[in-house]
DNA sequence: ATAATATATGTGTATATACGCATATTTAGG
DNA sequence: CCTAAATATGCGTATATACACATATATTAT
């Protein structure tokens, strides 16, 4: 009935909050709340280096939090679910009280 | 107006996460849902060495997700805020969908 | 006061992680 | 085909982190 055990439900959702965690990645994660962005365009945002911004969206990729298209040169990333921006809404909210 | 700047708001967020990020640390969090438990019982539950149990609760207390109280020899932790228990719910059904 | 129980903390360590550098890959234009 | 621009990846490393073990602290009971 239920799609995971417990257990493994449980270590999904810490994994899901580690890979908010970081605040290169959060940083990367919020400033793609207002739609999809370059990896130029990204760097330029959270001010770091190439390098930096690539191994952190491998990271968001393969957690699914982000998806991203080619476009010629450029690879456009975003958020990968509704769902994802409404936690990330709501733990701002959270924590600008 | 607003009570943090932009990165330091950004920087509290990823802190948040953080806290929840680690599997020993979301498993005491989620037993804790259900109320207050006391370090024994949730050494239980998670199935972790006190010692262990005890260093993730520190953790936890610094980032003011939870909250306790003395007993007599018992200490007895709970979440600290509802709104932590709203992110938490919110995400475990995004994970189980 | 002493012993027993519950919880916390200091220290050491193995592992995980984020990043820099160099290099590879992909695509567009000449 | 060759070069340039954008992005990705392998490798090395400094730092962070979770835990074990030993020990300290706090509370209760005798």
């Amino acid at each position: 009935m239920q799609k995971y055990e417990k257990d493994e439900l449980l270590l999904r959702v810490s994994e899901f909050y580690k890979s908010l965690s970081d605040y290169t990645r959060f940083k990367i994660v919020y400033a793609l709340l207002d739609g999809e962005l370059c990896v130029g365009d990204i760097e330029k945002v959270v001010e770091m280096s190439q390098t930096a911004v690539s191994y952190q969206l491998k990271i968001l990729r393969q957690a699914h939090l982000v998806k991203y298209r080619r476009v010629g040169q450029n690879v456009y990333y975003s958020i990968d679910d509704e769902h994802v921006k409404d936690i990330v809404k709501l733990t701002i909210e959270h924590i600008e009280e």
